[in-house]
DNA sequence: ATTATTTGACTACAGATGTCATCATCCCTA
DNA sequence: TAGGGATGATGACATCTGTAGTCAAATAAT
């Protein structure tokens, strides 16, 4: 549908507190996130209410005076639009570096690796793709992006 | 050793093409990325320097008068400290999303799904981890990011 | 009641980003 | 040699971000 405004770096981490604290008031996120980075509590509502007009989050008066904030959208949908979001403008479409991220750098829990191998399960009896809506746009990736340096 | 300031969405866009197309002119990245998107030379030469003063571009004289601009890192690490720090500061430190990502929506290519079966066999043979410099920060995701709705 | 506390709305402001216009040069070319 | 075109350096300006202060209404405490 609509694609909501870019997110700064603070207003994300905000997101993501109020997301992960659902239904959360301005006071909440303050003390529990705000105060711990030395932020004044104008600086979360300001957050909070910037994040909510973007359409991020939306509210609901609580005990008559206070607001409760909650994310408009699942965790689920919001990171998976992050990432979605991510690879297309910052990898350019490719998936590549992140596998290269993947293997080189970092430590892998046991439950990832595990996560991976299903992925990879799921995917491995898929040799032909098309299916699920996806209205399959021709080359995913920008022309010569990962590789290609000019000898 | 020193972690280079952020890039805005649009520099970021630059520095790709830059980097694709390394030694980049002002003239050329003008021509065949601005003029495109209907943006002045001026302004893509801001963003080249731009992208020069916060370390990610290089230049050299080239022939008297013009500059030559390049990438300061390789892109392999480029990419990769732009997924780590993805990985980091928007997932939380956790990859799950990502996964989810890769089995969620994207049509893979076969060579990516290949790539990713590499990547698997490389792990499995690994179950302790520790070495490679990585300093094993202990809880290296965010408490209880990923799922984790308050009941 | 009078005062202190809480909370939301608004205003402010510095720094980063995205876009350019002007200027000053250097090099050609008519 | 006077005018043009190409280029880099600067200065500008509107937004967006990150952080807060100030106000006013609503509440709670005396």
């Amino acid at each position: 549908m609509k694609d909501k405004p870019p997110l700064g770096a603070q207003e994300l981490e905000v997101l993501r507190f109020v997301a992960d604290h659902a239904p959360a008031t301005v006071r909440l996120v303050t003390e529990q996130f705000g105060e711990a980075r030395g932020l004044a509590r104008t600086t979360i509502q300001t957050m909070m209410e910037r994040l909510r007009k973007k359409g991020y989050l939306i509210r609901t008066k609580a005990d008559e005076g206070t607001y409760q904030y909650s994310p408009s959208l699942a965790q689920t949908d919001l990171l998976l639009s992050l990432v979605q979001n991510f690879v297309e403008k910052t990898l350019g479409g490719s998936i590549s570096p992140f596998l290269a991220y993947l293997s080189e750098s970092p430590d892998l829990t046991p439950e990832e690796i595990e996560e991976l191998r299903r992925l990879l399960e799921l995917l491995k009896p898929r040799p032909e793709r098309g299916g699920r809506g996806a209205l399959n746009p021709p080359p995913r990736r920008l022309p010569g992006f990962p590789p290609d340096r000019k000898p």
